[in-house]
DNA sequence: CAGACTTGCATCATCGATGTTGCAAGTTGT
DNA sequence: ACAACTTGCAACATCGATGATGCAAGTCTG
């Protein structure tokens, strides 16, 4: 059952084109062995996206985005989504999924996280005049980069270099002086 | 000709699965001409991503990357980027193409980033601690997500929304202190 | 105007992926 | 050992996308 799920994400990481064919020989399972489970290709991806999106509301959750303190909370976040978006790269890259439920997961990360944002920002910890859209969006995509760096480095030290890019940049350049 | 290779990249940006139906829509001519032109769809899309490859490779080509001040090279090649970015999103993202020509290029301007990055580093414009492999993806990164924000902005608040935010981050830290 | 060329349209063949079903063999639980 | 369930396998039907072709109508050029 979740056999299926880990190699459909595996194969489908890879190619998100993969062919039933192909997941199933992944999975070592016959193709209409998928398809007694998943009906449809679309129900797989849809089951696979649903599982995926439980684990991110979770990882989210567990890190208390909303009470604790801004910094502490955007490290514990980033380490947990890191966690979860490693193995299921694909499943959680379908945010804009017909299923209602992965929706509403995505839409709510990303208001929390726009919130947490918008209180280190208040905090003193982001500067006054950053965009939060634009800082959200940032994020992601170093999240995203740094998920594909699975194997160079542990989930913690991806998260403090996703951190400590985010808020510092790479430059010399003192904040106040630009 | 054009019309075909400008309507094949407004819809596969859209959907990279989209059909050649689709795409001989959206160019205002019947399927079969297309495929008079363009044998298969491998044919149109290699095509397409050799077309925007060229201009690509221009574009770094007109900021003097090896040769300008770090820093100015680093916005001026920005901007002129994201100026092919934002309207040939689909082709620049064939990257790893089997075409031999748009694989140099994409290998040629990635060195090229890099060793700009390291000139920046020696010039103290980059913190001395910084990996360039990384700077380099987060640099990849940025654009990508600036290139969404097509209608926003124009490319110049573009490309100095993506320096500062590269060089600065979002943060308030002293790069010193953390 | 005449010839060369391009286009649209209708048609056809092919192919790969999807999804279904029946059956035999194997596994599991009692 | 027996019944219920699961799996693999083979076969089949269907569908959409791709690619090829012939022909008639249109455009462009000399």
């Amino acid at each position: 059952m979740t056999t299926i799920l880990e190699a459909a994400e595996r194969t489908l990481s890879r190619d998100p084109a993969a062919t039933m064919e192909q997941i199933a020989e992944a999975a070592g399972v016959a193709r209409t062995t998928v398809h007694r489970r998943f009906a449809t290709r679309e129900a797989l991806i849809d089951a696979l996206a649903v599982w995926a999106t439980r684990q991110f509301a979770a990882a989210v959750d567990a890190a208390h985005p909303d009470t604790a303190p801004p910094l502490v909370a955007l490290y514990q976040t980033t380490a947990n989504v890191l966690g979860v978006k490693v193995s299921w790269g694909f499943a959680m890259s379908r945010a804009s999924s017909a299923n209602p439920e992965v929706a509403r997961v995505h839409t709510d990360v990303r208001d929390t996280c726009e919130r947490l944002f918008r209180r280190a920002r208040e905090a003193g910890v982001l500067r006054a005049d950053v965009d939060i859209p634009w800082t959200r969006r940032v994020y992601y995509a170093l999240i995203h980069e740094a998920a594909q760096s699975r194997d160079e480095k542990d989930t913690d030290a991806l998260a403090t270099l996703v951190v400590d890019t985010l808020l510092r940049g790479v430059g010399t350049l003192h904040p106040d002086r630009l």
